[in-house]
This record gives structure tokens, sequence and C-alpha cells, in this order.
DNA sequence: AAGCTCAGATTGACACTGTCAAACCCAACT
DNA sequence: AGTTGGGTTTGACAGTGTCAATCTGAGCTT
């Protein structure tokens, strides 16, 4: 393991993370990450099971950033639960938004090893932000409907939202579902 | 334009169409789908610009194909507002389960033609049922937010579902949006 | 009717991609 | 000291999108 060994691989994440919110979805290359990295162009095959190996350890570090960007915005949020729950759902736009290249990957890349463990745990951290988020609307017992609504509806809104935003801003879309004085 | 031209233009596109049900969204290729319509590697770039423009034209198609899926649901279904709309969100759920690379290929592929007019007239069409089947809730007007709201929480479950679906199929949140007795 | 025009299609080349096999290096053990 | 083995590099391969040059043939002008 060797230190060294590590430091390249968290060196090939961090490049992979730098080409993807700098090109997009398709400006994640294994060579370019590779270069960036410093290293040759095979390297990544022994840290990563190809491609794909990179996308999963990509994906794992942005929800990462994703978890943050919900605690962000909820660190700065009011008291009442729905102020609470807008708030984590902003932060959810919020990474969306900003960086549609690491969202692309976490959701909308074909070829993500699900099996992963660190891919797992980091996205159930970001799924309990929003778990959490709800718990006070159902009198604090987890409701696996209520999180299925959010969840999808958030989602759902962060992939049309550019469509759909002027008309119906998110806060209305959750005050649809939640109203606000509850 | 010579009929063959567009002969071959439609058999480029139905290629395309077989190689994202039968591959996946990884499964279609230019040279893939010149070769399976039976012409050369850079016959494409006479009808489409680059890949980019294949993409947006077999969107196109798909589109339509997404409608079809979503009205023949609601040609089966019951009279009530709710089971109607309930119908046409379970063809949209029908359609991403099982056409997941044209699904793909509609809405997170980072390369369409977001201006092409057929892409946005048939993207458009298929909306519209959407946007019918929420009238009635309403007062026959149309409201919004309450179409963003649903189409945001279907679309966020199509893309989410294998996630969820275990503890909230689609129809319970449905109905916490809209109670199926209003 | 002869000749021209030009869109449709082909061939060939280029840079770039992911992946694999072989060689290499160097630190750590026996 | 010698050997082992993981990390790395080099080199090659098939496959990709795209571009330039060429060929072809149907439809038009004169």
């Amino acid at each position: 393991m060797t230190q060294s060994s590590l430091s390249t691989r968290d060196a090939l994440i961090e490049a992979g993370l730098a080409l993807l919110v700098e090109g997009g979805p398709e400006g994640l290359t294994l060579r370019r990450a590779a270069a960036r990295a410093g290293v040759s162009h095979a390297a990544p095959a022994h840290h990563f099971k190809g491609l794909p190996g990179l996308h999963t350890a990509i994906a794992s570090r942005a929800f990462a950033l994703f978890t943050d960007a919900m605690l962000h915005r909820l660190a700065a949020a009011g008291d009442s639960p729905f102020a609470r729950l807008l708030a984590i759902c902003e932060g959810y736009l919020d990474f969306a938004r900003d960086s549609a290249g690491l969202f692309h990957v976490m959701f909308a890349c074909p070829d993500l090893d699900d099996q992963d463990p660190a891919l797992i745990a980091e996205s159930a951290r970001a799924y309990g932000v929003l778990r959490e988020g709800c718990l006070p609307f159902a009198g604090d017992r987890p409701d696996p409907v209520l999180e299925g609504l959010v969840w999808s509806s958030v989602h759902g809104y962060a992939l049309l939202g550019p469509s759909i935003s002027d008309e119906a801003p998110f806060s209305a879309v959750l005050a649809r579902i939640l109203p606000p004085d509850a």
C-alpha cells in the first residue's frame, strides 16, 4: 500500500473530479485523469477496475460533497420542519446545478458498480440527511412513502428543473406536498 | 431529397433505436448504426450533425414511442381522474424500465440539441399527455405547480425507482399528492 | 440530347479512447 | 545478497468520432 500508492489513487480521483467540474460529463477520461495526476496512461488500471472503477470511486467521493451541500444549506436554515426540509432540498438542487458533471456520474452513469461498499455507504449517508428532514412530518417515525415522494420530487426537479423552474419554483412544489404550517 | 436519402436517414435512426434497445446506452455507435443500416461509416455525417445529431434524431423518435406508452396505459384505465393520471404515470414508468437505453438518450444524454424542432415538438407532445392528466385536479385549468410536482415525482421515481419501489409503490406516492377520492 | 451540377455515399486517414501484455524499477522481506 | 512482488511504464491493439478527398449518378440547364 505504501502511502505512495494511496496518494496516486487519491490524485487520480482528485484529477477526475476536477476534469468533471471543468469539462462536464464528457471531460473525464482515463488518460486525461492519469496525465493530470502525473502518471502514465495505464497507471489507473492498478487502482481501479477500468473506467467503471474510476467512475465508481469518483461517485463515492462526489456523494460526500453532495451531502456537504445539503448540510451547508441546512446549517443556515430556520427552525421549522418545513424550512429545514426545504433547505436540504435546495442544497440538493444547488449541487445538481453547480456540479452537473459530478451529478451526472453519480446518477446517470450506466457503468457504476453499485455493489461498491464505499459508494453504498456515501449514498446512504446522503439519503440519511433527506430522511431526517422528513421525520418531523411523520411523527418522528420513518415514512417510506413520504421519503420516496420527497426524494423523487427533488431528484426529478433537479433533472427537469431548467424546463419548469420559471412557473413552479421548488418551494411551491414542496409546499404542495407539505403545507408549511404543518 | 430523393427518397433514397430519406430512407437511409430513417434506416440509421431505426438501427440506432435497435442498438439502444439491445445494448443499452453504450450499445449505440455511429459506426455500428451505419453498419447495421448497410451504409459506410461516414454516411451518417450527411444526415446528422455528428453523433449529437444522431442522438437528437433518435431522442425525437423515442419521445414518440414514450408518448405511445403513456397513451397505451391510459386507454386501459378507468374513468376517475386519479386512475387516469396513475395510468399515464405507469406508462411513463413502463417505458423508463423497459426501454432504459432510449430513456437514457432522451433525458441523460449531455449532447442533445435542445433547439431541434422535432425534438421540441415530440417532447412537448409527451408533456401534453401528462398535463392533460393533471387538468381535472385543478378545475380544468392548467396548474404549473401541480404539473411540475407530478412530472418531477414520476421522473425522479423512474430514475430512483429500483432503490425505493419496494416500500413505496408509485401508486402510494401519487396518492400522497392527490387523494384518490378527490 | 449533351453536358453540368451537386447532394449522397465511399474510402482513407487522423487523433483519441479503453484495455491488455510485457518489461522495468525499487522497496521490503528472507 | 538474493528474491519476491506491487506499482509503474512502455508499447501495442481494436474501436471510436470526425474530417478531407474522391467517386457516383440522378436531375437540371442549355
